[in-house]
DNA sequence: GGTGAGTTTGCAACCGATTGCATAAAGTTG
DNA sequence: CAACTTTATGCAATCGGTTGCAAACTCACC
């Protein structure tokens, strides 16, 4: 800390002539002070370029106003949740800025079971954001059990009660087959992440709307699942060429998976979008650059961000649950 | 905060009856407390799953054990610093977590002067971790005036002592050009960041003396600058290519900028590597999906991590200041 | 001028830890 | 067994805020 003279309220007090409780209630806005008064110590507290001690602080009022951001470790292995979660990262954390609240990045380990307790008993921080990530279900019991305040990225289980962001996924699926029945395609592919994922359910569900409605019917050859990694995306496309070589067009899950596709569709001697055309999901900032630049499903990331700390700290407060979902769009580049 | 009846130093003291000083003794393992005290009482505290309470500590002890990875808010034009920090926050993660430390990421606006002590005179953060960003200069500047303790990712600036790591630039400049020069390449360009960055002169010079050693002439119409971001590594390569359409090979000093400068190859009608290759640096992880596979100068980002993270809390404990260099290293791939 | 309401302010307890100093208990020594 | 260490524990102050309650002051009104 620095070596200032002037650090505590009760410094300012002393210059004012107040007590210290008039100071605090005078830099928190009470009421209860006079307007004159208030002015005084609120010129003193610039001109000495006060800062209230934080740790004093929430000690006091039994709250930290840090939110927890839960990842796993990071790896060589790229997931989707890393490079997704660096770029909804900046949103939660100007959400969280926008209410004074701080950002605490934790790492934890997908077997730990104590975590929770360790940031939350300990006053460390006074809820978590957890994203779609490998044993993201186990976070939530032990949340749910340490009953602490957290949101999730993604659809909640069915009967459990507590607070999720999620991109409408059902709309996703739609709009990606929509667009390659728009562009003439005759046989189109889906490659999912994990069959047993809510998002992926509905985007599955949206395709299957989207083909019906154009009066196709829904073909099971053409479905493939992967885990949203790049080499899964190769995989499953691999397979799916293999089932159905009459295939002209496939609707990937992510944009990680769809890229590793496209160089897979290469390898296999055919041409991206010429004889196939791909979509992705997500839009990452890497989707322009890929090569052809996918056309892809964007979901408003940074807005997701901001809704996951503005929702987290509303449920803080009033405890009023919320689920919202964000709407999606098609992003059209050469892939498709 | 959960609701267990047993939640404060206090508590224990009752349970085991002794007094809170014991107990805040015993769980620090201080030698004045006697072994089978100790015993009791860390038993007693596992048995109730105790917890202490941060803010408290933090304020009786003025530390908080807390670390700020400062960055810039994160937008869709993404700069190296993003995905490389991504990486780099790994470690960091890593290596404060093994001193019990916390990692608060905060995000501040370029042009704030005001925000080291919003963050260090409030107690809320002991140091600060400062990447490679836009305006570094400033925040050095704005740290030193604050005497708030902090670690950069970088060069240190000339006659200024602060603890810093560093990739090796000079040897990965020298690495990537004698690599081009063994697979026979002739006419070698090199497309830096930021001329004024130390970081990028390192690499120039690792450049130049790979050639000279090799005994080639130094030609500066092979030189070209960006700023680490996507677009302007296929501006440089345009320009080179125009000034010097003889060109056969080119070491580019990011990543991003090396993906986007073979896109942009291509598009003038040229292959990457047969016409001309390209090397990068620093190995994110998307060098070894990019098409094609990247070679390029790998930095140890996971150690470069777990060294700010080790050698910032080494200065606040003892006051020691460290510059160090981490080795690098050629990963050969596809591109060149 | 006395009374009651309304407005400002201060006192002192409290949040939950850490720590210097005093003290009690046990052990050593001549 | 007295005197003197050594070892183990407790008391009470402290860190820097917040807040319930009492007190003081200002006015208006009868």
């Amino acid at each position: 800390m620095s070596n200032k003279s002037v650090r505590t309220i009760a410094d300012i007090a002393r210059l004012a002539g107040v007590s210290k409780s008039t100071v605090s209630r005078a830099l928190n806005d009470s009421p209860l002070i006079g307007e004159d008064t208030k002015a005084k110590i609120r010129s003193l507290a610039r001109e000495h370029n006060f800062q209230i001690n934080a740790p004093a602080r929430r000690l006091s009022m039994k709250q930290s106003r840090t939110i927890a951001f839960v990842t796993h470790a990071y790896h060589k292995d790229f997931s989707v949740a890393d490079l997704f979660g660096l770029e909804i990262m900046g949103g939660i954390s100007i959400g969280l800025a926008r209410r004074e609240y701080d950002l605490l990045v934790i790492h934890v380990d997908p077997y730990d079971t104590k975590w929770t307790h360790q940031y939350f008993d300990t006053g460390r921080v006074d809820g978590f954001i957890l994203m779609t990530a490998t044993r993201k279900q186990n976070h939530v019991k032990a949340l749910l059990e340490t009953h602490a305040p957290f949101i999730v990225w993604g659809i909640p289980q069915p009967r459990q009660k507590y607070c999720s962001v999620t991109g409408d996924n059902l709309s996703g699926g739609r709009l990606a087959a929509e667009h390659l029945i728009a562009v003439g395609r005759k046989r189109i592919g889906f490659i999912g992440g994990p069959p047993e994922e809510m998002e992926v359910q509905h985007r599955l569900a949206g395709y299957e709307a989207a083909l019906k409605d154009a009066g196709r019917d829904i073909n099971q050859v053409l479905i493939e699942y992967g885990d949203f990694s790049n080499t899964s995306g190769a995989d499953a496309i691999q397979r799916l060429l293999k089932k159905a070589p009459e295939l002209d067009a496939v609707f990937v899950n992510s944009d990680l998976m769809a890229i590793a596709a496209m160089d897979a569709i290469r390898e296999e001697g055919r041409r991206v979008p010429e004889d196939i055309a791909v979509v992705g999901y997500d839009d990452l900032s890497i989707a322009e650059h890929s090569n052809p630049p996918l056309t892809t499903i964007r979901q408003n990331i940074p807005l997701a961000g901001k809704l996951l700390a503005q929702n987290l700290i509303e449920y803080l407060q009033t405890g009023m649950v919320t689920n919202v979902s964000i709407p999606v769009e098609l992003v059209v580049r050469k892939s498709a």
